[in-house]
RNA sequence: GGCGGCGUGGCCGAGUGGUUUAGGCAGGGGCCUGCAAAGCCCCGUACGGCGGUUCGAUUCCGCCCGCCGCCU
C-alpha cells in the first residue's frame, strides 16, 4: 500500500481511446498532456508518473517557471515533487522577465537529458505557445530592442493610445510591414499593436522578412510527440475554477502575493500578469476590494480556459479524452493496465 | 393616503419625437512564432404595462404596476 495513492478503481477506463490504439510513437518520444486550466492535468500526470517507471514530468506552464509563485500557479507540492521528477518549474526569480525563447532552450536541454537517462518525458501544461515551441521545434527570430523601441516610440509620439492620430500611425506601421513583408502583413491583424511591432522589429532588425522564420502557427506538421487533450464539460470546469480559487485563498494565496510584492525586485512585467497575482496585486497596491479582485480573477480564469480550449482545439494532432485520462496515458507511456490497477487497489 | 423621483438588452449606464437605435462589463465565437495566465478581432434593435396625442413615440400626456425618497 502506497500512502499517496488514493483508492481508485477507475484508473483504467475499460475502452481505450484511439490514441492508445494508434501506431505507437518512437519508443522514447515524449507524450504531452494538454488542456485548459483546472482541468486536472497535473493530477493525472502525477498519477501516471507514480505508476509507470521511468517517467519524468515536464511542466509547460508560463507562470510556474517563477520561483515563489507556488500557490497561485497550483504547483505540485513538495511531497509530490519529491516522488516524481518535475522539470521546468522554478526556473527564474519573479523579478525577472521570461519568454518562450528561454522556455524552449530549457525544454530542449531537459528533454535531451531525460532521453539520455533512458527515461521518457511526459509534458504537462496549458501554455499553448510554449508547447508548440518544443513540439514543432519552432525557431524564433531574435530580438532587436533598438528597433522595437524606435517603433514603439514613433507610435507613442503620434498621440494618445487610441486617438485618431495614433490609429493612423498604427496603420502606417501596417502599411510599412505590407511593403517589407506582405506575407507577415497578411497574418498580423492591423489593430494588434504588439504583433505588428514585433513583425516589423524582426524584419527591419534582421533584414529578413519576419515570415521567413516559419510558416506560422496554423500549420500542424507531423510530430513524434503524442498529444493528449484533457477535456471537461464547460459548466463543470467553471465550477472547478471557482472552487479552486477559493482553495488557493485558503492556502494563503494573498499572503504569497504580499510577500512577493514586498521583495526588492517585486514582480517583473511578465510575472505580474499571472492570473490571480495580477488581481490580488491590484488589491494590495491599488486598494481594489478583495472581493472584487477575487471575482475578477475567477472571471478572467474562465476566459483563459476558453482561450486555451480554443487554442488546443485547432491542433488536429491532439487526441481528446474526457474523464480520467491517467490510465490511458499510462498505457501510452508503456505502463500496463494491470500494474496501474494494482497500485490503485 | 399625499407629494416627488425613477423603471433602458444578463448587469451597469448614456440618450433621443423619425438616417446606421451610445458605451462599459459579463457571455459567445475567432486569431496568434520573443510580454502568451498576455495581446488582438468579431457578435446584442433594449427601452415596465395599457391607452392617448402625433404622419410617427423608448422619448410628450393619462392611468396602472413596481421600486426609492419625503410627508401625513
Amino acid at each position: 500500500m502506497r500512502a499517496p495513492e488514493p483508492a481508485s478503481g477507475t484508473l483504467i477506463p475499460p475502452d481505450l481511446p484511439e490514441a492508445a490504439q494508434a501506431p505507437p510513437p518512437a519508443a522514447l518520444a515524449p507524450v504531452a498532456l494538454v488542456g485548459a486550466t483546472a482541468t486536472g492535468k497535473s493530477q493525472a500526470a502525477l498519477k501516471v508518473a507514480s505508476t509507470v517507471p521511468g517517467i519524468e514530468l515536464v511542466s509547460v506552464d508560463s507562470m510556474a517557471v517563477y520561483r515563489g509563485m507556488d500557490i497561485g500557479t497550483a504547483k505540485p507540492d513538495r511531497a509530490a515533487r519529491a516522488r516524481v521528477p518535475y522539470h521546468l518549474v522554478d526556473l527564474v526569480d519573479p523579478s525577472e522577465e521570461f519568454t518562450v525563447q528561454q522556455f524552449q532552450a530549457e525544454a530542449r536541454r531537459v528533454l535531451a537529458a531525460i532521453a539520455a537517462r533512458g527515461h521518457r518525458a511526459l509534458l504537462v501544461g496549458g501554455t499553448g505557445l510554449y508547447l508548440r515551441s518544443v513540439v514543432d521545434d519552432l525557431s524564433f527570430p531574435g530580438t532587436y530592442p533598438e528597433v522595437a523601441a524606435a517603433l514603439a516610440g514613433s507610435l507613442e509620439a503620434s498621440g494618445a493610445e487610441g486617438s485618431p492620430s495614433w490609429r493612423s500611425a498604427l496603420e502606417d506601421l501596417h502599411r510599412r510591414l505590407a511593403v517589407l513583408d506582405p506575407v507577415a502583413a497578411g497574418r498580423v491583424d492591423p489593430a494588434n499593436r504588439r504583433r505588428l511591432v514585433r513583425a516589423l522589429e524582426v524584419t527591419i532588425g534582421s533584414g529578413r522578412p519576419f515570415s521567413s522564420f516559419g510558416p506560422g502557427l496554423n500549420r500542424y506538421p507531423p510530430t513524434e510527440v503524442t498529444q493528449v487533450g484533457l477535456r471537461h464539460d464547460p459548466t463543470d470546469l467553471d465550477r472547478r475554477i471557482a472552487g479552486r480559487f477559493d482553495r488557493l485563498m485558503e492556502l494563503g494565496f494573498l499572503e504569497e502575493v504580499r510577500r512577493l510584492a514586498a521583495r526588492p525586485g517585486g514582480l517583473s512585467r511578465t510575472a505580474r500578469q499571472a492570473l490571480g497575482y495580477r488581481e490580488l496585486l491590484s488589491h494590495i497596491e491599488e486598494g481594489v476590494p478583495l472581493r472584487t479582485a477575487v471575482d475578477i480573477a475567477v472571471q478572467r480564469t474562465r476566459a483563459l480556459a476558453r482561450r486555451q480550449s480554443s487554442w488546443f482545439r485547432r491542433d488536429p494532432r491532439i487526441v481528446w479524452m474526457d474523464g480520467d485520462v491517467a490510465g490511458s496515458v499510462a498505457v501510452l507511456l508503456g505502463g500496463f493496465p494491470q500494474a496501474a490497477a494494482t497500485v490503485g487497489e
